[in-house]
DNA sequence: AATAATTAAATTGCGTGCAATTGAATGGTT
DNA sequence: AACCATTCAATTGCACGCAATTTAATTATT
């Protein structure tokens, strides 16, 4: 019988805490998309930007502010305004002032910041796919840190 | 039924990657643990740092080098050895050069290096437990995080 | 022994994350 | 209308992560 590792000193241990899986985890992913990611010129907070605005083109908002973008991403904008800047000196898209509202910066995809969605599906296919993991074991996972995360949206 | 979040265009959703749940994940732990880390006067890498610091403390080697600390964080010297000097000129440790090997550098707990352990466990009592999340759901998830981990370590 | 290859830290440069502040624009109140 | 509070981006400052290079020390080869 395995005592919970939650009590005592192995409570301290590192391999017994979440945190550093999720830490570690996090940073290996963000390892594994990087050939992919080199071939589409993006970092990956970058493409995490461009899954939202190529989401958002098809269902609206189709050009939105930086808080929506800072909303869905959990960033603010001393994150989002820098990578921001650098998505549009790559051309793949515009950030222009609200006419009704000179606070808000709506973004709006380019023709090429459209055009390198299609080069995505393709590149995607082999990743996680590489990792050896199921489909089914990849989704229950996502499933599990989607109800963690919610919690911890919930605390502060 | 649900289709394949993997198929088609809804793969690129963002609340179907994987990668980007991990992402919001464990930046929400690290959000979760500043008020605990601000007792302590660590930021969450020095946290963990000092982890291992401790745990190796009890069991040798009570003195790694920074290389060793690395492999155990799946961290580099371009990020340790900043973060080690913060921790150095917070008097909670030494680096020291081998005399046996100039290239070494070996990290040596100091008395308020180990005295800090004591304050650690009864603050993190509080911490997952005020997530509202089952320890044994913590563990599952912690186990199936271990489990992708060392799948993606395996990959390049 | 002299040279080459390897290794361990440190350094440099860039791109995040995030707290805190600033500045401009809007909305609400009196 | 004048004032106040709020909101949205941008800015500043600091601490990571990480690739790439550098430096120094050790090991392997010849």
């Amino acid at each position: 019988m395995t005592p919970s590792p939650l009590m005592d000193e192995a409570a301290l241990q590192l391999d017994n805490q979440l945190c550093f899986k999720l830490y570690a985890a996090s940073r290996a992913v963000t390892r594994a998309y990087k050939p992919m990611l080199e071939q589409l010129g993006l970092t990956y907070p970058q493409y995490l930007a461009m899954l939202v605005l190529w989401e958002w083109h098809d269902t609206p908002p189709a050009t939105p502010t930086v808080k929506a973008l800072g909303e869905r991403l959990l960033l603010d904008s001393g994150t989002l305004t820098p990578l921001l800047k650098r998505l549009q000196q790559l051309g793949l898209l515009l950030r222009q002032r609200a006419s009704h509202d000179e606070r808000e910066v709506h973004l709006c995809l380019t023709a090429a910041g459209q055009a390198l969605r299609a080069q995505v599906l393709p590149l995607r296919a082999g990743l996680l796919c590489a990792s050896g993991a199921s489909a089914q074991e990849l989704e229950q996972l996502r499933e599990q840190l989607g109800a963690l995360l919610t919690r911890l949206m919930a605390l502060p």
